[in-house]
DNA sequence: ATGATTGCAAAGACTTTGCACTTAG
DNA sequence: CTAAGTGCAAAGTCTTTGCAATCAT
């Protein structure tokens, strides 16, 4: 039997939280962890494919919900359409803005909420703990090219 | 034939938008303009059938997206689940934050984006033209009595 | 060995679509 | 009158679930 050492490498983490390392769950924690960008059930499961060996798409899903239940992985919903989005969590707090000509996402280290977050403190006594937020706009060259929204009619 | 005045409420709005005047998208709008939150298809749905006469949920969804195409209403994904949500476009901009204890949602005024919309245009140059804010955390109440997340644990 | 994990197929939830009937303009 | 709007049923997309086979510990 070849076990590749690569195979094992999340071992320990996995087995912290109480659950086994298997083949899969090291790949999908591999290819998250390679991602600049929260990603689809989906496009894991297509280069999980690629990259790997067989998969089931339902095993994709289950493997994040489990993930998300451990606090591995953050999942959310993109505002624009419906699906589920997954993303390593990685205990930085991070913000992308979205190019609506081109669909480039690009990351920014600011986040506006410090500021509320005492506001809304003194004010009506409401504690945050946590915050989602989607920017849209035109990037330099979209700008330049005077390129037209790409389906994002409604932002 | 019985018509009311009622039913015919925002028949210019709907003309100015070159659609027609029926029953169901001035129940639509009048209930969106009642709404002090988004509202998902099948909530809508659902009051429509209690107020109104019956009306079939397509038709629901087909009213939302012609409404949303001329930009009398906005489209919009909760973070934390799949349904769509739907709300009046009135030219106000406001956020909510929602209390993970007990699911209730308060309106703010703040919008943190000002500033930032600044410094991203000089620093890289990108326009931002919308945006979407989800906070959460406790409010006075749920912090009083220290009640537990209710089912957003991802955030 | 034994309970956890997986593939497969089927079902579920939310949303969209085709078509014939109805209605607004 | 005629194109637009609607109900109904069916299909589509994304996600979840049941169950038998397989795998990690």
């Amino acid at each position: 039997m070849i076990l590749l050492d690569e195979n094992s490498k999340y071992k320990e983490l996995l087995n912290r939280e109480g659950i086994k390392s298997t083949r899969h769950r090291n790949a999908i924690l591999e290819l998250l962890e390679e991602s600049e960008f929260p990603q689809t059930a989906e496009q894991l499961f297509i280069t999980l494919r690629e990259k790997t060996a067989s998969i089931d798409l339902s095993t994709v899903y289950r493997t994040l919900d489990t993930f998300a239940s451990k606090n591995l992985v953050i999942k959310s919903n993109r505002v624009d359409d419906g699906k589920a989005l997954y993303e390593l969590n990685h205990n930085e707090h991070k913000h992308h803005i979205l190019c609506v000509g081109c669909h480039k996402l690009i990351s920014i280290e600011d986040c506006p909420i410090g500021d509320l977050k005492q506001t809304l403190k003194s004010r009506i006594d409401f504690d945050i703990t946590g915050h989602k937020l989607e920017i849209y706009g035109y990037c330099h060259d979209c700008k330049k090219y005077k390129l037209p929204p790409a389906d994002h009619d409604n932002l």
